[in-house]
DNA sequence: GGGCGCATGTAATGAGTTACATGATTGA
DNA sequence: TCAATCATGTAACTCATTACATGCGCCC
């Protein structure tokens, strides 16, 4: 995850102080990463040893005081130089479901199936979130796209758990996974 | 990422030395996770320490000692219950593409559109790659449904893709990230 | 007066990567 | 003979999380 560009571009569009970018992350970009306050803290005490952005002290009538931060000239090239990286790169994605999805005949039928439609449940209560949140926006925001994109993502994924339960009730076979991985192999020496 | 559930079902379903796992997850299910070597050593180290798997010495004509792990009772519960609750939860997916995107306003329209078709062609690659190794296993086993998944997820990928391009072409507008994010929230004091 | 929100962190720990180290065999 | 494959790691490091610590103000 690229929590520096993150902060790097949240701070070039407005300079903000720590609690507030905190909030903006937990708050409103939750579909884009979990960043927790510490690291958060840690990342920006990082950036300012960098010289990547620099801090001011302020208070606000009797609150605790706030360091406000602020990119450098060096702290926006780098943001430049991030930017360019991850618009050109597809990044792989990976996904925690496989890996139980990997062992599923490993289950009694019966059950896995049971597992699977709570995990469809889940998926339809964040759909259901995700719409109101994208109704929110103005299509063609840039926040608009992230949670578009989110929204996509997780109706591919309920689309697949549909067609794969479907499949399930059909056959229930418990199949040899090492010996279907292997046999796809690519035939190297003999035959 | 759950790599103790995918270490453990892998020797659930047979007893294997750490290298032969190794490779089995690197050219077979990169897909799934691209666990590093090391990183598979040091957990099979701690599994070992922790007494779900014990490890064997033999050696094979004269090449290197192998250790072969394998299941052990407690092993195999641990592994029971961490597939349990990996097949119950909806993991929240992030995407690092997501990121870049948000800033996308932050350069002129032309390199970032450059930029995102670059990404498609990455994106088409994945899909040509992996289209080529779906169509190598069953319908129906196990590692058909992990490729089946990356698949439809990269064909999501795809289009949504296309979406965004085609919607810059048709306007550039640099809008203000910020304030589109704080105007979509549910007002709270003074309107 | 009690809990939540504001505001900032530290310390300990864990998870994972990179670079390095070793040494044998096999195939081009 | 040179590179790749087999086989196992260690050491140093980065990145991120959890739990902890502090203290004031505001609202019910």
């Amino acid at each position: 995850m690229d929590h520096t560009l993150l902060i790097l571009g949240l701070l070039k569009l407005e300079e903000m102080h720590g609690y507030q970018l905190g909030d903006l992350i937990d708050k409103r970009l939750k579909y884009l990463t979990d960043l927790k306050k510490p690291t958060l803290y840690h990342l920006l005490a990082k950036l300012e040893a960098a010289g990547q952005v620099t801090k001011s002290v302020s208070r606000e009538g009797n609150r605790p005081e706030r360091y406000t931060y602020r990119l450098t000239k060096t702290g926006e090239a780098q943001f430049k130089e991030l930017l360019r990286q991850n618009l050109q790169a597809a990044h792989a994605a990976y996904f925690n479901d496989d890996i139980g999805l990997l062992f599923l005949s490993e289950i009694p039928a019966a059950e896995a199936r049971g597992y699977l439609e709570q995990k469809r449940a889940g998926v339809d209560a964040r759909i259901t979130e995700i719409a109101a949140a994208t109704a929110r926006h103005d299509a063609g925001s840039p926040a608009y796209y992230t949670l578009r994109h989110h929204e996509l993502h997780l109706e591919t994924e309920r689309a697949w758990l549909a067609e794969l339960i479907a499949h399930m009730k059909k056959r229930a076979a418990r199949q040899n996974i090492i010996a279907c991985l292997a046999e796809a192999d690519t035939p190297k020496r003999k035959k």
